[in-house]
DNA sequence: TAGATTGTTAATCGATTAACAATC
DNA sequence: TAGATTGTTAATCGATTAACAATC
């Protein structure tokens, strides 16, 4: 949890300060980013003096020389190359969807029988495409859309290829391993988890009145 | 952060005794949960314990016996209903899914123009429906799925309907409050996550070579 | 019995916070 | 100077783990 936690926090803070800037300041504090980012004042500062991004100490900090800092320390390397295998419903939304800003690009749809040759002005290319693309390219992270019954087996062939990164969105829990780090985002449990919350919230304001 | 990962454990338990169960298996062992949720097993026994749920010093813990009590801590409260705002690709994918299972249904979709009347069985509405159904059938959960531009007002909506939940899946991170947990799935955010971990990854093992 | 697993205590570990001196 | 904010230390807090006696 912790070194993943506090790389988000970064990811937050730079996304934050672009957003501060655009909206014409130069300088922020630390309470600033706190509110921003729902924590503590001290902790945007702990982090900051963890990797030696230095404020003054009564103007705060300077929103371009901390965005600097973090794009280094979050390797602003360039726009970076990623595949979606399964381009049903999910995928053909997330191929939709125009991630540059954000520091990546899907350059290719696989699917076992792609229903259309490009979406979005990207290729959609049948499954067995997969493997030389990924070589030729060096895809290092990658997208699973398919079902819950594929899903194993594609991550098993994306790891094979070389694929260093997945993002799961199929119901299926799948593992990280030591050649391949794995995200699932597991819509259904995130669901239950907020009825469990709302209900919870209920319980607690019944017994308060 | 506490419990709120404390009960995304106790559902993956659930998850994944049901799994158990329909291979055949009557009992597990804390060591056996352990590995399918990758924690250890004393941790397994310990949310156990605080939950009052036994085992047998040599046989470990009757599956059965732990669901029912797990389904009485989640609250085993029948089918629940959700609506989903935003039916784009991303609230389509959303709609074909088959929920039921994961003890949730989705009964309605909404959308400032739908482009059909239903999908999956499941009706979309226009917007201006939304307030008489959410208060009509006691909508607690909700979905954003609308581009990030009118994910705020959106939520607005939400919140001011009394929707005490929502999933958002914009790119827009929003803030719960009191009267409303919002959980964001940010998409961009957990890519370029992706990225940095594969690429420290990297240069760990080119350190060691 | 011998062996294995639970249940629980005490230790560890790390993240977060409080608080305040340094300083702009 | 007076006031405000950083940078950092020590304290807190809570989650996780190690370890082992209890016991099936």
């Amino acid at each position: 949890m912790e070194q993943k936690d506090l790389m988000l926090r970064l990811m937050k803070y730079k996304r934050v300060l672009l957003q501060f800037k655009s909206l014409g300041l130069d300088r922020v504090y630390s309470n600033n980013l706190g509110d921003a980012l729902e924590i503590s004042a001290a902790l945007v500062r702990k982090d900051f003096s963890h990797f030696k991004i230095e404020g003054n100490r009564r103007g705060g900090y300077s929103i371009n020389k901390v965005l600097g800092r973090l794009n280094r320390l979050l390797g602003d390397s360039g726009l970076q190359e990623i595949v979606i295998v399964g381009c049903g419903n999910l995928g053909k939304a997330l191929l939709n969807h125009d991630y540059i800003r954000e520091g990546f690009r899907i350059t290719a749809g696989f699917d076992i029988n792609p229903s259309q040759p490009e979406l979005n002005n990207i290729p959609l290319y049948p499954l067995e495409i997969l493997k030389p693309y990924v070589l030729e390219h060096h895809i290092q992270v990658g997208i699973i859309s398919v079902p819950a019954s594929a899903a194993m087996q594609t991550a098993e062939m994306m790891v094979n290829y070389g694929i260093k990164g997945i993002l799961n969105f199929s119901p299926l829990q799948l593992k990280s391993r030591e050649e391949c780090r794995i995200h699932n985002v597991n819509i259904g449990l995130e669901i239950e988890n907020l009825f469990f919350m709302v209900n919870q919230a209920e319980k607690k304001s019944n017994e308060l009145s």
